[in-house]
DNA sequence: TGCAATTGTTAAAGAACTGTTAAAATGCCT
DNA sequence: AGGCATTTTAACAGTTCTTTAACAATTGCA
């Protein structure tokens, strides 16, 4: 965000930061540097700063950067204004004074949009394998297994919690919804079909704690 | 294009005209009838209409795709009034009066960032084939097919989340609108359909998941 | 050490789900 | 209203997955 009046600049890192980091450059020489060194899902831009106009910060960003969205802060409501503004590869064009309310579902409607497109799952890597728990794809290097739901459900639970001692009534509750004798027979089947498939890497242990539960050990 | 004042009406189709394919509704019933059948990149509600509000017209339209943008255009400047348009599931509310250059402008921004790059004349091209929503036509350089409604929305569904395992609820809700066994089986019978159509392209695969839903997966 | 409870493992049984084809129903057009 | 195209429902055949069963192995405690 760059805002040079400090109040109006307090006031909207103050509303936004319950939800998001904000980092609040006053100039745009500082919030180029910043883009520049920083990693960032979107701008906010004043128009009207003291020696760089929020129309060329724009630009600067635009030679490197296509995607970010770049929303426009702006007192002047001129019509030729905002056109500039969507000239410059800008996304939206705010007219001061705003109310935060709505600069919030604006920022998240463009946070909403860009998140969206890159929804290139890398999965979890547990040692040596690589899951995917929305595709079930449990792989290595070498192969690709595909796991039914209730393997998936199982093994994202464990791998979210490795390294502890977890519950056995804990685990069918989470996974099975219910904690009874069948049920708990199913969840040792289960475990022993994933140490099965987990057996490549020596490094992952499924370790049973008698009458207490198992822990998912990754060394 | 959801506008009941004829004379803006006709202003703004002829302004959009140029770059884009419009479609005027002037009530509510009639935009959620073309909607259902039709397949649309972005959707412009007028907030104020005859029998239903564009808020509500939104509503029916988020209850089957949350991805579609939905610009409101509204006399009424009021806070409450946008922040109500965003609530709804609103990408932009912009308010009367308006430049024709503005309007284009936000257009361009949402179709540029939406997720499926928009639908062109050229249609969206699925492995060795190619597909026109508008005209149902499903073709390859041997042979064209004509698909029914039906079959051509769950196929553009499909398309447009390719290599993304979506749930059988999601489909039905997004195609059908509805969510029960039969309509589930009817789902299998057209996916039925579909592998059949798409048999030529072996990197097309339409994979299930066990009681989860499907992958269509293009390679 | 011996015994009951717990866990490991594999296979069988039983559900639930899907693929496919065809018949029935629906909607649409003249 | 009749005929055609489309969609839904039905029917049946497979398939996949989860649970249950059965038995072996292990553990912890008396």
């Amino acid at each position: 965000m760059v805002e040079d009046d400090s109040s109006l600049g307090f006031l909207i890192k103050d509303a936004l930061e319950d939800h998001y980091d904000v980092f609040w450059a006053t100039d745009g020489q500082k919030a180029e540097e910043a883009f520049k060194k920083g990693s960032y899902n979107l701008c906010l831009l004043d128009v009207m700063l003291p020696h760089k106009s929020g129309f060329e910060i724009a630009e600067t960003i635009r030679k490197t950067n296509t995607d970010i969205p770049i929303l426009f802060v702006s007192a002047r409501a001129m019509e030729e204004d905002r056109i500039k503004g969507f000239m410059k590869g800008g996304d939206d064009y705010i007219t001061k004074p705003f109310s935060m309310e709505e600069l919030k579902h604006r920022i998240a409607v463009f946070l909403k949009r860009s998140k969206n497109q890159s929804v290139s799952q890398d999965g979890i890597s547990i040692g040596v394998y690589n899951f995917k728990p929305d595709l079930l794809l449990l792989s290595t290097s070498q192969e690709e297994k595909k796991l039914t739901r209730k393997e998936g459900n199982l093994l994202f639970f464990l791998a979210s919690r490795k390294n502890e001692v977890i519950k056995r009534e804990e685990i069918l509750m989470a996974v099975w919804g219910k904690d009874d004798y069948f049920t708990g027979r199913s969840l040792d089947v289960f475990i022993s079909k994933l140490r099965k498939y987990l057996s490549e890497d020596p490094a992952i242990e499924i370790e049973n704690y008698h009458g207490v539960g198992f822990l998912f050990k990754v060394k």
